[in-house]
DNA sequence: GCCAACGTTGGC
DNA sequence: GCCAACGTTGGC
């Protein structure tokens, strides 16, 4: 079992949007970063815990958990001329893009702030503060059991 | 709205 | 197969 960290900004899809989906669960898509995309593809499991950030907002924020509820599978949207995720090099032979389903699991006390984190040494290693720009990421055990703490 | 970091692309 | 250019991301 694996965690990481989704980022989504709040005015696209947030944290009460995912709540309010039939089951708590929806798609994780629109990722169009390959580096992401890798992450999503390759290493995001059922099973995985899953820490949802609000980014591109007033106070970027840990907000809350999820859980993964479906491996990565082709991102629909890709093949959608319709949609602004729509990808004309992609094919359903080769895909270019990927996607996830999560499930709802719960809203912190207290949302932590990007800001709060960057202050906390326990967390300096986190790809949240080293790297940035990007909207999956791993995180470790360590991290993700402080994040919880710290949340609750 | 600037611009830095990243992986990928594609011309040569 | 090198490497400059490109698109995406997201804090500030």
């Amino acid at each position: 079992m694996n965690y990481w960290l989704f980022k989504s900004e709040p005015d696209e899809y947030s944290l009460d949007d995912l709540k309010s989906e039939p089951g708590h669960t929806g798609r994780w898509d629109g990722i169009r970063n390959y580096q992401a995309r890798n992450f999503l593809r390759d290493k995001v499991a059922e099973g995985d815990g899953v820490l949802f950030y609000h980014s591109a907002c007033k106070v970027p924020a840990i907000v809350g958990t999820a859980q993964v509820v479906r491996a990565a599978y082709p991102d629909p949207a890709q093949f959608d001329a319709e949609s602004k995720y729509f990808d004309p090099k992609a094919t359903a032979d080769k895909p270019r893009w990927f996607c996830v389903d999560i499930r709802w699991q719960s809203e912190f006390a207290r949302p932590l702030p990007l800001k709060e984190i960057k202050q906390n040494r326990a967390l300096a290693e986190m790809v949240l503060v080293r790297q940035g720009r990007l909207s999956i990421q791993p995180v470790s055990e360590s991290e993700w059991r402080l994040l919880l703490k710290l949340g609750a």
